[in-house]
Parts: C-alpha cells; structure tokens; sequence
DNA sequence: AAGAAGATTCGCT
DNA sequence: GCGAATCTTCTTA
C-alpha cells in the first residue's frame, strides 16, 4: 500500500492523450466511467496505470507516476530487488512493477475493494505543485503534472519539482 | 502487410 | 547526461 504523490492528466482533445484519435482496443478502458484502471505496455518494458477521469464514453484520464511506498515494502522490494526504498515506485513503470500490476487489470473499477484499488485516508496536503508532464512529445507545454510539494518520493527533475515552477 | 513511434528504465561514461 | 533495449499498437501503403 503507499501514498500517491504523483500524477498526469491526459485530457480529452489532449494530443498527448492516448485516446485522442477516438476509441481503439487499447485505449478503451479510458472511456469508462470514472475510476476505472487503463494499463497498458510502454515501450515493451513498462506497464504504466491509468485511472479513467470522466463520465462514460469520454476519453481522458490520470497517470500514476510515483508513490510512497506505506504498507508492505518487504513485498514490493521483492518484486525490484537491488532497488532503495525511495525508488521502489517512482516512475510509472516501477509503480506499476513494485504492485506487480499487468494487463490483467486493465478495466478493472479501483474505487470499489479488490486486489486493486485507491481510496482516501481523508489526509490533507499542505501545497500542490505542477509542471509540464514527462516524457511526452506532442502537448508537452501543458502543464497537468501534479505532485505534492517537497514529496521525497517524487520522479523527474529537480527542476520540474521546483516550487518557482 | 510493413514500418514508425512511444506517457520508460537501466547501465555506462 | 546519453543511448540502447524491447515489443505492442496504430498508421499508411
């Protein structure tokens, strides 16, 4: 279990979002309801997750690009040996691997209890930050990057983490 | 049917 | 900091 300390928005009408060009086997998670997990194989060695953001039939939702690992390190470590703790679930790819997620959870709901889920403690952030989002070429002067301020288990630059930015 | 591109990671310099 | 690895999906012919 951890703390979701980093995401993207990939909206629709966003050229960056996958479900720009309209629906297709891939991206169809995206359309369902809100809540709804979308996952998929970057680049043939990561597995990144989405969770769908709209009503249904509307392509756009959110990346989870990194976490604070809470509950069960042991068992994520596991998974990435020679890994620290700090980088056990920063970056999509290594979230996705630290809570082994794969394709078998593509569309799944993940606001209702199940092997995969995200829910609210009811814990406030003090401040927000937000950047231009990662790794992305086409809509890359957006920024709908969103992490918590000052966060230790946040990827990208020092830069992008920046307060001023 | 073939080819290019991609929301990354890891290892080396 | 830079470049290769890796493979699925979508686009174009």
């Amino acid at each position: 279990m951890g703390r979701i300390v980093e995401t993207e928005a990939y909206l629709e009408n966003d050229p960056a979002c996958h479900a720009f060009r309209g629906m297709t086997p891939r991206n169809r998670s995206l359309f369902l309801e809100a809540g709804h997990a979308y996952v998929y194989l970057c680049y043939g060695t990561s597995y990144l997750l989405n969770v769908s953001s709209e009503e249904p039939g509307t392509g756009a939702g959110v990346l989870l690009r990194a976490l604070e690992p809470l509950v069960g390190m042991e068992h994520m470590r596991q998974a990435r040996l020679g890994l620290r703790l700090r980088d056990l679930a920063r970056g999509p790819g290594r979230l996705t691997s630290a809570f082994q997620v794969d394709l078998r959870y593509d569309g799944i709901d993940l606001f209702l209890p199940g092997p995969l889920w995200i829910g609210s403690d009811g814990a406030t952030v003090d401040s927000i930050g937000a950047s231009t989002r990662i790794g992305i070429t086409k809509g890359a002067d957006s920024r709908l990057r969103y992490f918590i301020t000052g966060n230790d288990y946040l990827s990208g630059s020092r830069r992008l983490n920046a307060k001023s930015d």
